[in-house]
DNA sequence: GGGAGAGACGTTTTT
DNA sequence: CGTCTCTCCC
């Protein structure tokens, strides 16, 4: 197929995949088609002799990542099956992980899992004024490198935080680790220290969808790796929903004054949600000041879909509301899979969940806690990896104290002390204390517990020649917090040889669980997870002051204040904007909205939910504020 | 290294 | 309101 066929020559996509500046910012709505259109501009590129390899398209998801791969499988253009769909963090590491680049840049690319920051956040804590602490500066550690170009982080405001940084980065350089957070930044820097590094030339042609939702330190990447290629962002502003991990909507707002002659285009019709919804959606953003003045058109083709805005007493009869509504559907031939339930908290999903279970309707909740999660596995996990490299540091300084809660680490501190002094690595030295070649006061339990781990490492040695054997061993059948794990382990054992081989496939599945592009369920998510989904029934849950918009916190100023609110409502945009209207095939785009008057003042509580007044147990709530800002075409709320 | 009692804090998420 | 964290004491 070319690259062209059936492009209106006057449509929009067909300039975005025809532009021929070396620049090019495409602003999409929600619904806009940009994924058809990044995937006319990729096909033209391969037409054009562009070899596959030279071409880059990332985003800022693993989920869109993958959607994007997909796609551009399916583009059935020569070469098509060479292009590769990814995220910065994946290209990240497999440009920091070649051998020149980690000479130059002296750190190793091995990702800390967050329950491996466990035992660095105790080893830091003492010095550092507590566990709390050191979790706070931690985070303003990585939001200054988010928020920098790639120069040294700098954070350090006074005395207390320059140890800490200094600290911290001895604990990773010991430990041979690197915090997920200081990737891109060391991408970043190796990129700007060499100007003369291939990595400079080895694409020429980026796509980057998603682009608002990049931080500073995303957007510096980008900017290094295609200052000598031809760029192509895609993105909206209206829904940049990240700034907690830093991101920021002017980064696509500016971009185009920064590269002077951009072809600067809009995709504007909504082929996606019904009318109805997307007046609401373009009244809601309005609001919001900090923005250029954009509208989204509706499509009069699409009709005007079904909305319904509803208020319950309490809580569970929220949940109750849904799953009646659910019920109604199912019965009316609706596949489970074409319903979405978006909800800000878990405390609001729960009852849902619960209330869709008792009705025996298939229901899949990305707020359950996965076995993965589990102490046990996770311990198992960080044993494989020892197994496989005995030197893994991180690894195993986490085992050493995984099964208690100060994760040992005075008695770690001083064999950290020996092998900072002979140059012997911890396994050399946990070793030699084993053997009793070595003493150090106060280690005995830490000692018990490494003989424990070399004896688990030996059984499974015994049994590495069998990978069905060894996954017994490693995990074994029966146990409950294991069944996930393993689960996992025996569909990656199809090709596996060797240990080694399954490891790729459970690491990627124990750190990101995935999101299957098929699903048989109704599901229920956040509203940052709905995001490149769309879907003919969406609930949207909990629209209470306190959730959406979530609480503001005292301390911040009007401008923070504002900033916060402005993003929720870019938010909300978001999760209505997911209803599909496909009235050919009976499915008109329906969205429910719904909010309780009152939830228990634990659940007000441990949700972060504001409330001024109580009755009893129950904290009296308000409807969001964003409900009254839906425009005229919104239909009056009804009591449920 | 463990237990009792007081105080802080609570959301969304990327490898 | 509960859970995690810290301090103090043995």
């Amino acid at each position: 197929m070319a690259w062209d066929t059936g492009l209106d020559k006057s449509s929009v996509a067909y300039a975005i995949a025809a532009a021929p500046e070396h620049r090019v910012r495409v602003i999409a709505g929600p619904g806009t088609g940009k994924s058809f259109a990044m995937k006319r501009r990729v096909a033209k590129l391969l037409e054009s002799a562009i070899v596959p390899k030279e071409v880059l398209a990332v985003t800022f998801t693993r989920v869109a990542a993958e959607d994007l791969h997909r796609e551009l499988q399916k583009l059935g253009v020569p070469g098509c099956e060479d292009l590769e769909g990814q995220t910065l963090h994946s290209l990240a590491m497999r440009i920091l992980s070649r051998k020149h680049v980690l000479e130059a840049v002296g750190r190793v690319p091995r990702p800390l899992n967050t329950f491996e920051t466990k035992a660095m956040i105790c080893d830091l804590a003492g010095e550092n004024g507590g566990k709390r602490k050191v979790k706070k500066m931690i985070q303003g550690y990585t939001a200054a490198w988010a928020q920098s170009q790639g120069d040294e982080p700098g954070f350090a405001k006074d005395e207390a935080e320059k140890q800490f940084q200094a600290d911290l980065l001895d604990w990773l350089d010991f430990h041979e680790g690197m915090l997920i957070g200081e990737l891109i930044p060391y991408l970043v820097r190796y990129l700007k220290d060499n100007p003369a590094a291939a990595e400079h030339k080895e694409f020429k042609h980026l796509l980057v969808d998603e682009f608002q939702d990049l931080n500073k330190a995303e957007q510096t990447a980008i900017a290094y790796l295609g200052a000598a290629a031809e760029v192509c962002i895609v993105g909206d502003d209206d829904q940049s929903i990240y700034s907690f991990k830093n991101a920021h909507p002017d980064g696509i707002r500016e971009w185009k004054g920064i590269h002077p002659g951009c072809a600067d285009l809009e995709m504007a019709d909504c082929h996606r949600c019904p009318t109805t919804v997307v007046e609401m959606a373009n009244a809601l953003i309005a609001v919001n000041k900090n923005r250029t003045p954009r509208a989204l058109n509706a499509l009069a083709s699409k009709g005007p879909g079904e909305v319904v805005i509803v208020q319950v007493p309490y809580l569970h009869n929220e949940a109750e509301w849904i799953k009646n509504k659910i019920e109604g559907l199912l019965g009316a031939g609706v596949h489970p899979s074409e319903i979405i339930i978006l909800v800000q908290r878990a405390v609001a999903a729960k009852p849902i969940l619960q209330a869709l279970r008792v009705a025996e309707i298939p229901a899949k909740s990305y707020y359950e806690e996965s076995q993965l999660d589990s102490e046990t596995a996770q311990m198992r996990f960080a044993l494989f990896k020892l197994f496989l490299d005995n030197e893994d540091r991180v690894a195993l300084r986490y085992l050493l104290g995984s099964d208690v809660d100060d994760f040992r680490c005075k008695p770690y501190a001083r064999v950290r002390k020996y092998c900072e002094g002979s140059g012997d690595s911890p396994w050399q030295a946990m070793n030699k204390l084993a053997d009793d070649a070595l003493t150090l006061a106060h280690t005995k339990p830490l000692v018990a517990r490494f003989k424990l781990l070399t004896e688990a490492l030996a059984e499974l040695d015994a049994v590495k020649a069998d990978v069905q054997a060894f996954i017994d061993e490693l995990l074994p059948d029966g146990n409950e917090d294991l069944a996930e794990l393993r689960a996992l382990a025996l569909a990656q054992m199809e090709g596996a040889e060797t240990p080694a081989d399954l490891l790729t496939g459970m690491m990627q599945e124990i750190t990101q669980p995935d999101i299957p592009p098929t699903v048989e369920e109704v599901r229920l998510m956040s509203l940052h997870k709905s995001k490149g989904l769309s879907s003919p029934y969406v609930f949207v849950a909990g629209c209470v002051e306190g959730i959406l918009p979530p609480a503001f916190d005292p301390e911040w100023s009007k401008d923070e204040k504002d900033a916060a609110l402005e993003e929720a409502r870019r938010l909300f945009y978001v999760g209505i904007t997911r209803v599909k209207a496909d009235p050919e095939n009976g499915r008109p785009g329906s969205l429910f909205i719904s909010y309780p008057q009152q939830m228990t003042i634990k659940d007000a509580y441990g949700a972060n939910v504001a409330f001024k007044t109580q009755s009893g147990a129950m904290a009296n709530l308000l409807p969001s504020r964003f409900l009254n800002e839906l425009g005229p075409t919104a239909p009056k709320a009804v009591a449920g």
